[in-house]
DNA sequence: TTGTATGCGTTATCAT
DNA sequence: ATGATAACGCATACAA
């Protein structure tokens, strides 16, 4: 076939067509597109001429080949698999922790021109297939956000040598870069709240015993009311979802009738708390104090407002995406960590 | 360089290296990894053996540059770039209604192994860098929820012949494939319930009027109740976020002191709505009846329960997914729409 | 400053 | 059934 019919057929615009108009070589039409100094700016215009003339769109698949980079960033959203913990497939998304993330991010990488790609791992065969697609190099590194403290994406990330920043620390700890949130201060703050408030008849919603963030947030609330005298808290263990909390406090309610506070470990679970009370008549916070935990979009949602311990995961998620996008700028260097303090949020219901 | 020290150094593992151990041709190696026939069941295995010892991995882009398929789909969050409209930046992703899409198209994608990369297109420049992405073929179609109806995005991808699949219908038809709700008589169902009720006095909160669902939902609600003989409706225009229903709300009440019942274009601003009646003092549903649109999270999310009119996010995620899958499978198949009926589900609030 | 030549790792078309 | 060999479209080391 010659080369006029060739172009005519189907086939899109390369660099070769782009030289071809501008009378000039293939390597020089790239170093124009590269922005690559040292090229006549007259050539240089007649380049860009040409350009435009052909609509000329540089093909991605291969740059990256020789450039070895893929121009974008995996978003992991990683579990057991074990469906009792955390949300659920399908909820995980609907989460506003997860749109929080995502927000972050995308902070972060846009001023770089990259594009997050989302994938879930919550079960073996979804993990088997994020991992293939992250190690034929689709992607230049991970940020892994695990629904589940012994979660082996970590591992096998290090293993297969992608780059990989983890949205809170892992239960055994690896030479992996993290960003976390002081936990056990944030549990602390609710505790010394509450106290402050005349609250001794305590009681906390948890989330998933198999997460680290969850168990951190407990431990450091009961450490504190311990402080204040208070070795015992009656617990349920929750999902982190608002109809978990619902059924956790629903459950305490018969138990300990006399409860005059509530801390849960998270605030869609906090609000379920404070639905169910309503339904029970008591109020908040005249009769029963709430404190909850993120300070996500769920606080400030329903009435009354809720006290929370704040987590700025919109920062956090950036500085993850910073984080990462400095390991693969310079893989030599080790794996760092950042831990953010929480504060607490005082608003209506407590 | 020797090859023996160019494998020694650093160089992943490539089909020819396979194809070295195995004592067979690259092509051979491809086969069995492709799963295409002809191949002698004998050295099908001792090539998975050399597979598995070398640790090989195909790579991306080499594949997809021959292949010409990205392995990925883009999922564009477009808008107009006018700040005036819809939630800002970074609150789009703690919307419900975006969880809900992400989560129906995984529901798609799954079965496939592709995984969805986000792009935010909510100004000029973000547009033209995931134009720029999409034409360079990272990926091998687009889905695009804009929110806001003269959005720019639908024709350019049209016109970059990149395949596409939208959520909402646009303002002004184009030939392009789309999965929308029939917001009018979304409309309807929650006018025929509020007048049904005894509502006389009925105030609406209305979405963004550039967003083409906020208008049609509007348009079928008072269309409804001019047929129930209520021709006039005071109304407000929010931005379909909560503190934006709470402003519009607020608004209204001064206005209109007797107002006995509450349309909002989504659950979000139906929810303010619900704070701020609660806030003055009213109760709901016996003094003001409240309905809300999309039946998402935020519905369940306090108490009263909403009543609301839903609209099935993740089934028309799902569907719009797999339009796109099909159109690239076989392009010569023209534009096709989907458009889904939303049905009233009654709680609480009216 | 510009052009030439080579390689990136795969799939696909041929022969055999 | 298998093996050469030619694309795929780009970046870059090297030569000029």
């Amino acid at each position: 076939m010659s080369e006029v019919l060739r172009s005519a057929v189907n086939r899109s615009t390369t660099l070769e067509d782009v030289a071809r108009v501008a009378g000039v070589s293939r390597a020089t039409v790239s170093r124009v597109i590269n922005g690559i100094r040292n090229v006549d700016p007259a050539i240089q215009e007649s380049v860009r001429l040409a350009i435009a003339s052909t609509g000329y769109v540089p093909n991605g698949a291969a740059r990256s080949l020789v450039t070895r980079r893929a121009g974008s960033l995996a978003l992991v959203v990683s579990g057991s698999g074990a469906v009792a913990d955390g949300p659920a497939g399908g909820e995980v998304f609907t989460d506003p922790f997860f749109g929080r993330v995502v927000s972050g991010v995308f902070t972060a990488l846009r001023p770089q021109g990259l594009h997050p790609v989302l994938m879930l791992a919550d079960a073996p065969e979804a993990r088997e297939q994020a991992l293939a697609y992250l190690r034929q190099g689709n992607a230049d590194g991970a940020m892994v956000v695990s629904t589940h403290a012994d979660d082996p994406m970590p591992a096998l990330l290090l293993e297969a040598g992608v780059p990989a920043v983890l949205f809170g620390r892992p239960d055994r700890p690896l030479p992996i870069s993290c960003v976390d949130l002081a936990n056990r201060d944030g549990g602390r703050l609710a505790a010394d709240h509450l106290h402050a408030r005349g609250c001794r008849r305590v009681v906390t919603i948890a989330g998933p015993s198999g997460v680290r963030a969850a168990r951190d947030r407990l431990a450091g609330f009961h450490d504190a009311m311990a402080r204040h005298g208070l070795p015992y808290l009656p617990h349920a263990e929750a999902d982190f979802t608002q109809a978990g909390g619902e059924r956790a406090i629903t459950r305490l309610l018969i138990e300990h009738p006399d409860t005059d506070g509530v801390f849960a470990a998270n605030d869609l679970m906090a609000q379920g708390a404070l639905a169910v009370l309503r339904d029970h008549g008591r109020r908040v916070p005249e009769d029963v104090a709430v404190v909850g935990f993120d300070d996500s979009s769920a606080a400030t949602a329903g009435r009354p407002l809720l006290t929370t311990v704040r987590q700025p995961v919109e920062e956090m998620a950036a500085e993850m995406t910073r984080i990462l996008l400095d390991h693969i700028a310079r893989p030599e260097r080790g794996a760092t960590s950042v831990i953010f303090e929480p504060s607490l949020v005082v608003r209506q219901s407590a």
